[in-house]
DNA sequence: TATGAATGAGGTTTCATTCAT
DNA sequence: TATGAATGAAACCTCATTCAT
């Protein structure tokens, strides 16, 4: 049905954009509405209100998001293919929308409690697929039996999170996806020399 | 001099509070006023505006927070052991100061861009102090030669970060620094069995 | 030819029920299409605009209204059991649609200046009903002869329009015919006892 | 106290003018704003929101209009001259500030269901001295003793609402005042002829 | 230094009305 | 006739900041 609404998708596309260049608070639901070629009531036929213009366009990229990355990742056999493929879509997604980007690292930060808990429910997918690779490592012994799957997971999750933020607040000016390997190193094997680990 | 001006740190407290108990757009300068016991102007005898509240606060206690670890960190004698410390203290401090986890974890990301790179700038000491850490490791062989420290960086800090939000965004509810040990050996030795780390 | 518009009495009676439910401000066009049963555009084809939904409701009842009234009061010989008789259908006609008090004496009155001129001229022939029978009585010697019509149409408006407005304001909850005896007896004698008048 | 504020009274004198022109949906709170010689944020200091402007104005305005209704009351010795005393001092003041009677006669009305209720507890205190009026004339043995007060009453404030409504729709074009008497006379005596009454 | 009354810019949202189908 | 998606004007109120005292 949405499929069918292209007024809706205009708007979400144009709001990517406009929180990009503005930021949320600098973003006036006008100039959204412009930008997408609407009248600004128009807006408020497909949005409850200017938050959930952030939310929803969030629910659906991060729905394609989760998705392509499950999909890739079932191509793989085993858990460490698997991260290092989840670290790869990750980047490799977020370069191609640098915008999307700006908007996930930067601007869905700036809310308020309930909206900040609506966005943990949206990530939350996303979390679940971290876990479920994990366990699979830990089953097939690829992974240590001892991991505190939610901790590791804040780990993956953080890391891959700081370094995009830090991309984008050096103006996405660097080859993100140039890190995939490191960080892939970095997660599954840490930063010791493997004779010094107890 | 700042020490022969009370109300500097009265209103620097009380914005503590009153972010952490409202949101930083929920605490309107006339409540931090109220709060700190001193008329609204009074606020701008000390403060160039709203902002200035809350970066300076940051700038206050994010000096004590990082010469709080150095000090600590300093009395340790090699890398390994110093990241424990800088783990054990981030988590401690955050935990003793509850409004200021808050405030760093949810309200301080509320800000515009030009806010965003003067926090940066604040944060940049305490990031050195973990470059430091590394450099020293990898000096003693303890830990690997090829790291690329900032990458590294990113993901100490970006797991502490995220394990923090979590926490805070579970309303402090559990021990935050019962996972110290865990997370230590986590970013030392990663997630790989060590037979299987090729 | 309104009767063969059924859609014109379906959006009237509606609104009615929606402007006595949500009061006038409360209801949108798009409330009484709804509950007419039929498009929001299609209200256009029948009515100028929203106002005009009002004032035109407010002619087709208060037409019905007056007819009823002029009916029964042309089967009393005299002006004393014909003012009775207003009373009785004004109170009565209220009280059997109840929805209509409340958009007659509460809604109706929210409106500006032009809307409360066409009201005037919609109320005027039931004013006049009232004049006539207040000539007929002064004609009859059964009225004084010294009375100023309009001041007395006034007084007998105004207290029917205020018992009523009280009635609907108190939520319609007590038996507004009850109380037509007495206030007849008001309107015709007075309050004063018989002996005192000078 | 509110005497020592002088921006309270020019709020409210400016509010009369202001929703006497243009009505109070026609007056933006900017408009009262210049009319009052004040910023609009400044209105915000001493109203709640606007209905509180209109609300307010009323309990102020009403309150001198009972006060000094009293005051001329009790130099009269029985009910009848009180009631006549009534009479011309509603009719006089509101012929007075004739943009007093708009805002009461027509704004006023325009209100919702909680600012009505609201504007009927102000208007209590006017109810409660007519139904004095009417206790004393009962009491004196002035009036008939088998009167249903609250109906008189709503017949005494009916008849006066309607006539000086009717004056304030013509414009104010003639005197008010000059009805008094008569009016006295109606409600006195009613319309009936002396010997004609069973 | 300290006060706090006053300022006034700025934006989200509603909803009566239109018009292409 | 009938539809209903789209329009876009319009205004209340908040609150960071100032400045006369």
């Amino acid at each position: 049905m949405k499929n069918n609404r292209p007024k809706y998708y205009q708007i979400i596309d144009a709001a990517v954009k406009v929180f990009a260049e503005n930021g949320f608070h600098g973003s006036q639901v006008s100039k959204i509405a412009k930008a997408a070629g609407v009248a600004d009531g128009t807006i408020y036929l497909y949005f409850k209100n200017k938050e959930d213009i952030l939310i929803t366009m969030f629910k659906e990229k991060m729905g394609q998001f989760i998705d392509r990355t499950v999909h890739q990742i079932n191509q793989k056999k085993n858990a460490n293919e698997k991260l290092l493929t989840l670290i790869e879509m990750h980047f490799t997604q977020l370069s191609e929308d640098r915008n999307l980007a700006i908007v996930t690292q930067l601007e869905l930060r700036q809310s308020n409690y309930e909206l900040r808990y609506e966005i943990n429910s949206v990530l939350k997918p996303y979390l679940t697929v971290i876990d479920n690779i994990l366990m699979e490592g830990i089953n097939d012994k690829l992974f240590r039996d001892n991991l505190k799957i939610p901790l590791v997971r804040q780990m993956i999750f953080g890391t891959l999170d700081e370094i995009v933020t830090n991309w984008v607040m050096k103006d996405c000016k660097y080859d993100l996806t140039a890190e995939v390997e490191q960080v892939h190193q970095l997660l599954i094997g840490g930063i010791c020399r493997i004779d010094k680990i107890v």
